[in-house]
DNA sequence: TTGTTGAATCGACAGTTGTCAATATGGATG
DNA sequence: CATCCATATTGACAACTGTCGATTCAACAA
């Protein structure tokens, strides 16, 4: 089946009121499916100021030391499965407290992505 | 109420193994909310291809020419308006096609935020 | 006018998500 | 051992999201 577009070249003169193509990069669905799972990581105001701090944060953060982001307890715990599932941080515990840090590298992926955009 | 960070300093000899505070950057309510929003409208794929193909198009990009992105057309229709309620594009019609371009200064926004977490 | 085509909207559905109370776990301490 | 504290997990719930078929709207063509 012919796309539309294809199907309004075959029909329609090529003058500048018609339909016709543009050039711009084509994002893979891999990794469009790979960005798109990191961006809906940090995609959640608690998340995003969670990582915020820990990003920001020379080393790691304890747990007890994040800002209060208006949540109970057990959905920070929540919000920080999610960052941990996504890559963007892992935890270690030692002794009575549990320390988040940044994976190093994840955000520089994005943020050379973004970049990328940017200009045009 | 304390918090616990509070509460554990209260009690707790500050040495090495404690759970002390660490420097990083808060983020405020209102700008995470405002930057969560921002980041889940690119939070998908299909938006995400849709969206890298119109950034990195000089200009405006009709819609019948945004690559196929395995979706059905009103759910390509339903993006375009995500895309356009988070303030990442404008659509314009002229005659049969509508137009779609990227809003200027949102993307760059964007990327001052994750360049600014990157270094700390 | 009628018919055709590109795009948006509507209605419905399944799947996901954010939230919290209750409970569990893991470690320190008495 | 028992107890306390910090964090994680579970279970439940409402709200949101992505998807598509059917329909509608807008502009053009005959």
């Amino acid at each position: 089946m012919a796309t539309t577009r294809e199907r309004a070249r075959l029909v329609l003169p090529l003058t500048d009121e018609s339909c016709v193509p543009t050039q711009g990069r084509d994002l893979a669905a891999p990794e469009a499916a790979d960005l798109a799972a990191l961006l809906k990581a940090l995609a959640d105001p608690v998340r995003l100021r969670l990582f915020v701090r820990l990003a920001t944060s020379s080393g790691e953060v304890c747990v007890c030391d994040f800002p209060d982001v208006g949540v109970a307890q057990p959905t920070v715990s929540h919000h920080l499965k999610r960052l941990r599932d996504a890559g963007l941080v892992v935890s270690e515990r030692r002794g009575t407290w549990v320390y988040y840090r940044p994976v190093s590298g994840v955000l520089e992926r994005l943020e050379a992505f973004i970049a990328g955009l940017a200009p045009g």
